[in-house]
DNA sequence: CCTGAAACCTGTCTGC
DNA sequence: TGCAGACAGGTTTCAG
Protein backbone atom coordinates (compact mmCIF):
# COMPACT_ATOMS: atom_id res chain seq x y z
CA UNK A 1 0.00 0.00 0.00
CA UNK A 2 2.07 2.93 1.15
CA UNK A 3 3.49 5.23 -0.70
CA UNK A 4 3.13 9.12 -0.26
CA UNK A 5 -0.37 9.14 -1.19
CA UNK A 6 -1.34 6.51 1.27
CA UNK A 7 0.85 8.15 3.90
CA UNK A 8 -0.99 11.17 3.62
CA UNK A 9 -4.39 9.67 3.70
CA UNK A 10 -3.71 8.06 6.90
CA UNK A 11 -2.22 10.91 8.11
CA UNK A 12 -4.98 13.37 7.72
CA UNK A 13 -7.56 10.55 8.88
CA UNK A 14 -5.70 10.68 12.78
CA UNK A 15 -5.47 14.10 12.34
CA UNK A 16 -8.59 15.17 11.53
CA UNK A 17 -11.04 12.15 11.76
CA UNK A 18 -11.94 10.45 8.36
CA UNK A 19 -11.48 6.97 6.98
CA UNK A 20 -14.78 6.03 9.58
CA UNK A 21 -13.01 7.44 12.85
CA UNK A 22 -12.43 9.63 15.06
CA UNK A 23 -9.25 11.95 15.09
CA UNK A 24 -6.89 11.16 17.70
CA UNK A 25 -5.83 14.58 18.48
CA UNK A 26 -5.72 15.73 21.96
CA UNK A 27 -5.94 11.86 23.02
CA UNK A 28 -3.72 10.59 25.82
CA UNK A 29 -1.98 7.05 25.78
CA UNK A 30 -3.10 5.52 28.96
CA UNK A 31 -2.27 1.76 27.81
CA UNK A 32 -0.02 0.04 25.05
CA UNK A 33 0.34 -3.11 23.95
CA UNK A 34 3.13 -4.52 22.07
CA UNK A 35 2.50 -7.99 20.13
CA UNK A 36 5.56 -8.02 18.09
CA UNK A 37 8.90 -6.70 20.16
CA UNK A 38 10.75 -6.00 16.60
CA UNK A 39 8.63 -3.40 14.52
CA UNK A 40 10.35 -1.37 17.29
CA UNK A 41 13.38 0.24 16.06
CA UNK A 42 16.05 0.47 18.19
CA UNK A 43 14.60 1.70 21.13
CA UNK A 44 14.24 -1.34 24.16
CA UNK A 45 11.09 -2.49 24.02
CA UNK A 46 10.55 -1.31 28.29
CA UNK A 47 11.89 2.16 27.55
CA UNK A 48 9.54 2.66 24.77
CA UNK A 49 6.66 1.30 26.97
CA UNK A 50 8.00 3.71 30.00
CA UNK A 51 8.34 6.70 27.93
CA UNK A 52 5.40 6.54 25.85
CA UNK A 53 2.72 6.23 28.45
CA UNK A 54 0.86 9.47 29.70
CA UNK A 55 1.79 11.12 26.84
CA UNK A 56 -0.73 13.21 24.40
CA UNK A 57 -1.15 13.09 20.67
CA UNK A 58 -0.42 16.89 19.69
CA UNK A 59 -0.38 16.35 16.39
CA UNK A 60 -0.63 13.63 12.94
CA UNK A 61 2.03 14.38 9.70
CA UNK A 62 3.73 12.97 7.01
CA UNK A 63 7.38 13.07 5.56
CA UNK A 64 8.18 10.95 2.41
CA UNK A 65 6.70 8.26 3.84
CA UNK A 66 7.06 8.43 7.31
CA UNK A 67 4.00 9.04 9.59
CA UNK A 68 4.70 11.64 12.45
CA UNK A 69 2.71 11.58 15.20
CA UNK A 70 4.03 14.62 17.49
CA UNK A 71 3.45 13.57 21.54
CA UNK A 72 3.69 15.75 24.60
CA UNK A 73 7.48 14.85 24.64
CA UNK A 74 8.42 12.41 22.34
CA UNK A 75 7.67 12.00 18.50
CA UNK A 76 6.20 8.85 17.45
CA UNK A 77 6.95 7.98 14.05
CA UNK A 78 5.60 4.58 11.83
CA UNK A 79 7.05 3.75 8.24
CA UNK A 80 4.41 1.51 7.21
CA UNK A 81 6.59 -0.59 4.51
CA UNK A 82 4.71 -2.75 2.61
CA UNK A 83 1.92 -3.79 4.50
CA UNK A 84 1.51 -1.77 7.69
CA UNK A 85 -1.98 0.24 8.26
CA UNK A 86 -3.07 2.00 11.26
CA UNK A 87 -6.53 2.15 11.95
CA UNK A 88 -8.60 4.13 14.83
CA UNK A 89 -11.32 1.60 16.69
CA UNK A 90 -13.70 2.79 19.68
CA UNK A 91 -15.57 0.57 21.99
CA UNK A 92 -16.55 -2.62 20.83
CA UNK A 93 -15.65 -3.72 17.31
CA UNK A 94 -18.40 -4.23 15.25
CA UNK A 95 -19.14 -8.07 15.13
CA UNK A 96 -19.04 -9.28 11.69
CA UNK A 97 -17.02 -6.30 10.24
CA UNK A 98 -14.35 -8.22 8.91
CA UNK A 99 -12.27 -4.82 7.87
CA UNK A 100 -11.34 -5.11 11.81
CA UNK A 101 -9.11 -8.19 11.46
CA UNK A 102 -7.14 -8.28 14.34
CA UNK A 103 -4.51 -11.23 13.15
CA UNK A 104 -1.93 -8.81 12.51
CA UNK A 105 -2.12 -5.92 14.91
CA UNK A 106 1.16 -5.72 16.33
CA UNK A 107 1.37 -2.52 18.16
CA UNK A 108 -2.08 -0.88 20.02
CA UNK A 109 -2.11 2.47 21.46
CA UNK A 110 -4.71 2.86 24.01
CA UNK A 111 -6.71 5.99 25.05
CA UNK A 112 -9.56 6.79 27.48
CA UNK A 113 -12.93 4.54 27.09
CA UNK A 114 -11.08 2.05 24.88
CA UNK A 115 -10.70 3.97 22.13
CA UNK A 116 -7.18 3.00 20.51
CA UNK A 117 -4.70 3.44 17.66
CA UNK A 118 -3.97 0.03 15.87
CA UNK A 119 -0.87 -0.88 14.01
CA UNK A 120 -1.44 -3.89 11.80
CA UNK A 121 1.23 -5.31 9.89
CA UNK A 122 0.91 -9.00 8.37
CA UNK A 123 4.22 -9.27 6.71
CA UNK A 124 6.56 -7.48 9.63
CA UNK A 125 8.42 -5.34 7.67
CA UNK A 126 6.82 -1.95 9.33
CA UNK A 127 9.18 -0.06 12.20
CA UNK A 128 7.92 2.18 14.65
CA UNK A 129 10.09 4.95 16.29
CA UNK A 130 9.78 6.65 19.54
CA UNK A 131 12.05 9.82 19.84
CA UNK A 132 12.55 13.37 20.51
CA UNK A 133 14.01 14.89 17.77
CA UNK A 134 12.29 13.12 14.36
CA UNK A 135 15.38 14.10 12.22
CA UNK A 136 16.85 11.04 13.38
CA UNK A 137 14.79 9.52 12.18
CA UNK A 138 14.95 10.97 8.74
CA UNK A 139 18.14 12.39 8.29
CA UNK A 140 18.88 10.62 4.63
CA UNK A 141 15.21 11.80 3.27
CA UNK A 142 15.20 13.53 0.36
CA UNK A 143 13.44 16.82 -0.79
CA UNK A 144 9.35 16.20 -0.74
CA UNK A 145 7.89 15.75 -4.30
CA UNK A 146 5.20 18.45 -3.65
CA UNK A 147 7.21 21.23 -1.75
CA UNK A 148 7.12 24.31 -3.21
CA UNK A 149 10.91 25.14 -2.74
CA UNK A 150 11.69 22.13 -5.24
CA UNK A 151 11.77 23.99 -8.28
CA UNK A 152 12.34 22.20 -12.05
CA UNK A 153 16.36 23.38 -11.94
CA UNK A 154 16.77 21.88 -8.54
CA UNK A 155 15.49 19.00 -9.73
CA UNK A 156 16.90 18.39 -13.56
CA UNK A 157 20.56 19.41 -11.37
CA UNK A 158 20.02 16.63 -9.43
CA UNK A 159 19.22 14.15 -11.97
CA UNK A 160 22.52 14.81 -13.86
CA UNK A 161 24.83 14.90 -10.85
CA UNK A 162 23.99 10.75 -10.29
CA UNK A 163 24.29 8.07 -13.70
CA UNK A 164 21.84 5.80 -12.77
CA UNK A 165 18.23 4.49 -14.13
CA UNK A 166 15.30 6.85 -14.03
CA UNK A 167 13.09 4.59 -12.51
CA UNK A 168 15.79 3.55 -9.37
CA UNK A 169 16.76 6.92 -8.86
CA UNK A 170 13.16 8.10 -8.13
CA UNK A 171 12.80 4.98 -5.71
CA UNK A 172 15.92 6.26 -3.94
CA UNK A 173 14.33 7.93 -0.74
CA UNK A 174 17.62 9.82 -0.48
CA UNK A 175 17.17 11.23 -4.11
CA UNK A 176 13.34 11.73 -3.44
CA UNK A 177 10.98 11.06 -0.54
CA UNK A 178 7.77 9.51 -1.57
CA UNK A 179 7.73 7.70 -4.20
CA UNK A 180 7.35 4.01 -4.77
CA UNK A 181 6.28 1.19 -7.23
CA UNK A 182 3.29 2.24 -8.53
CA UNK A 183 3.21 6.24 -8.68
CA UNK A 184 7.01 5.93 -10.03
CA UNK A 185 5.56 3.82 -12.96
CA UNK A 186 2.99 6.40 -13.43
CA UNK A 187 4.71 9.31 -13.48
CA UNK A 188 7.63 7.99 -16.17
CA UNK A 189 4.38 7.35 -18.66
CA UNK A 190 2.81 10.49 -18.16
CA UNK A 191 6.46 11.87 -18.80
CA UNK A 192 7.09 9.67 -21.67
CA UNK A 193 10.37 8.85 -20.57
CA UNK A 194 11.32 4.90 -20.47
CA UNK A 195 12.03 3.71 -16.61
CA UNK A 196 15.96 2.55 -18.00
CA UNK A 197 16.13 6.35 -19.27
CA UNK A 198 19.66 7.36 -17.53
CA UNK A 199 19.43 10.45 -15.44
CA UNK A 200 22.24 12.30 -16.83
CA UNK A 201 20.96 12.15 -20.18
CA UNK A 202 17.81 14.23 -19.10
CA UNK A 203 17.47 17.53 -20.28
CA UNK A 204 15.99 20.63 -18.51
CA UNK A 205 12.86 20.38 -20.48
CA UNK A 206 12.33 16.51 -19.88
CA UNK A 207 13.12 17.03 -15.97
CA UNK A 208 10.53 19.65 -15.46
CA UNK A 209 7.80 17.53 -17.27
CA UNK A 210 8.70 14.53 -15.46
CA UNK A 211 8.70 16.78 -12.11
CA UNK A 212 4.83 17.82 -12.91
CA UNK A 213 4.08 14.03 -13.61
CA UNK A 214 5.39 13.22 -10.41
CA UNK A 215 3.18 15.91 -8.98
CA UNK A 216 0.21 15.47 -11.01
CA UNK A 217 -0.22 11.83 -9.75
CA UNK A 218 0.61 11.90 -6.40
CA UNK A 219 -1.94 15.30 -6.24
CA UNK A 220 -4.38 12.73 -7.70
CA UNK A 221 -3.45 9.60 -5.69
CA UNK A 222 -4.31 12.18 -2.73
CA UNK A 223 -7.15 13.21 -3.89
CA UNK A 224 -8.35 9.78 -4.89
CA UNK A 225 -7.43 9.27 -1.08
CA UNK A 226 -4.76 6.48 -2.69
CA UNK A 227 -4.70 3.32 -4.22
CA UNK A 228 -6.14 -0.01 -2.86
CA UNK A 229 -4.84 -2.65 -4.01
CA UNK A 230 -5.12 -5.71 -1.92
CA UNK A 231 -6.73 -6.56 1.17
CA UNK A 232 -4.57 -4.29 3.03
CA UNK A 233 -5.65 -0.73 2.24
CA UNK A 234 -9.03 0.22 1.63
CA UNK A 235 -10.96 3.48 1.12
CA UNK A 236 -8.73 5.02 -1.62
CA UNK A 237 -9.96 4.35 -5.39
CA UNK A 238 -6.81 5.94 -7.52
CA UNK A 239 -5.83 2.30 -8.75
CA UNK A 240 -9.12 2.86 -10.61
CA UNK A 241 -6.89 5.58 -12.88
CA UNK A 242 -3.59 3.42 -13.19
CA UNK A 243 -2.45 3.76 -17.03
CA UNK A 244 0.40 1.47 -16.90
CA UNK A 245 0.77 -0.48 -13.30
CA UNK A 246 -0.53 -3.78 -13.30
CA UNK A 247 -1.87 -3.04 -17.06
CA UNK A 248 0.96 -5.80 -18.49
CA UNK A 249 -0.73 -6.64 -22.21
CA UNK A 250 -3.38 -4.04 -22.15
CA UNK A 251 -3.55 -1.51 -24.79
CA UNK A 252 -2.02 2.00 -24.06
CA UNK A 253 -4.85 4.54 -23.72
CA UNK A 254 -2.88 6.99 -25.25
CA UNK A 255 -1.34 5.10 -28.51
CA UNK A 256 -3.19 1.30 -28.61
CA UNK A 257 0.57 -0.23 -27.94
CA UNK A 258 0.93 -3.12 -25.70
CA UNK A 259 1.62 -2.21 -22.12
CA UNK A 260 4.89 -4.25 -21.07
CA UNK A 261 6.53 -5.31 -18.18
CA UNK A 262 10.01 -5.72 -17.36
CA UNK A 263 12.03 -6.13 -14.13
CA UNK A 264 14.25 -3.64 -13.02
CA UNK A 265 15.97 -3.41 -10.29
CA UNK A 266 14.34 -6.66 -8.65
CA UNK A 267 10.86 -4.20 -9.11
CA UNK A 268 8.19 -5.24 -11.54
CA UNK A 269 8.20 -2.38 -13.78
CA UNK A 270 5.51 -1.33 -16.68
CA UNK A 271 5.29 0.93 -19.52
CA UNK A 272 4.40 1.57 -22.70
CA UNK A 273 7.02 0.65 -25.61
CA UNK A 274 5.97 3.57 -27.51
CA UNK A 275 5.21 6.69 -25.93
CA UNK A 276 8.24 5.64 -23.68
CA UNK A 277 10.91 5.00 -26.50
CA UNK A 278 14.00 2.90 -25.40
CA UNK A 279 16.85 5.18 -24.46
CA UNK A 280 19.15 5.97 -27.66
CA UNK A 281 16.02 6.41 -29.95
C1' DC B 1 29.16 5.44 -7.69
C1' DC B 2 26.11 1.84 -9.55
C1' DT B 3 23.80 -2.83 -9.89
C1' DG B 4 21.97 -7.15 -8.46
C1' DA B 5 20.98 -10.41 -4.94
C1' DA B 6 19.53 -11.54 -0.52
C1' DA B 7 17.22 -10.74 3.68
C1' DC B 8 13.32 -9.29 6.53
C1' DC B 9 7.91 -11.73 6.58
C1' DT B 10 3.06 -13.50 5.40
C1' DG B 11 -0.64 -14.08 2.22
C1' DT B 12 -2.40 -14.91 -2.38
C1' DC B 13 -2.51 -16.65 -6.79
C1' DT B 14 -1.05 -19.79 -10.64
C1' DG B 15 0.04 -23.97 -12.60
C1' DC B 16 0.96 -28.79 -12.51
C1' DT C 1 -7.62 -30.96 -3.80
C1' DG C 2 -2.79 -30.29 -2.78
C1' DC C 3 1.39 -28.30 -3.09
C1' DA C 4 5.48 -25.90 -4.87
C1' DG C 5 6.83 -21.69 -6.63
C1' DA C 6 6.32 -16.99 -7.95
C1' DC C 7 4.94 -12.69 -6.60
C1' DA C 8 3.60 -8.47 -3.76
C1' DG C 9 2.96 -1.36 -2.49
C1' DG C 10 9.69 -1.16 0.88
C1' DT C 11 14.28 -0.75 2.67
C1' DT C 12 18.90 -2.20 4.07
C1' DT C 13 23.15 -4.56 3.52
C1' DC C 14 26.63 -6.73 1.03
C1' DA C 15 29.36 -8.42 -2.99
C1' DG C 16 31.16 -7.36 -7.46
Amino acid sequence: MPELPEVETIARALQYGGRGSDSIVGKQIRTVQLNWERSLEEVPPEIFLSKILGQTIIQVGRRGKFLVIRLSEDHLIFHLRMSGDLRVESGIPAIGDFSLNQNHDRFLAIFQDNFRLVFNDPRKFGRIWLVENPQTVYKNLGPEPLGSDLSSETFHKALVTHHRRIKALLLDQKFLAGLGNIYTDEALFRAGIHPRKISNQIDLKKAALLLQSIRDVLTEGILRNGASIDWVYRGGDFQNTFRVYQKTGEKCQVCEETIQRIRLGQRGTHFCPNCQPEPGD
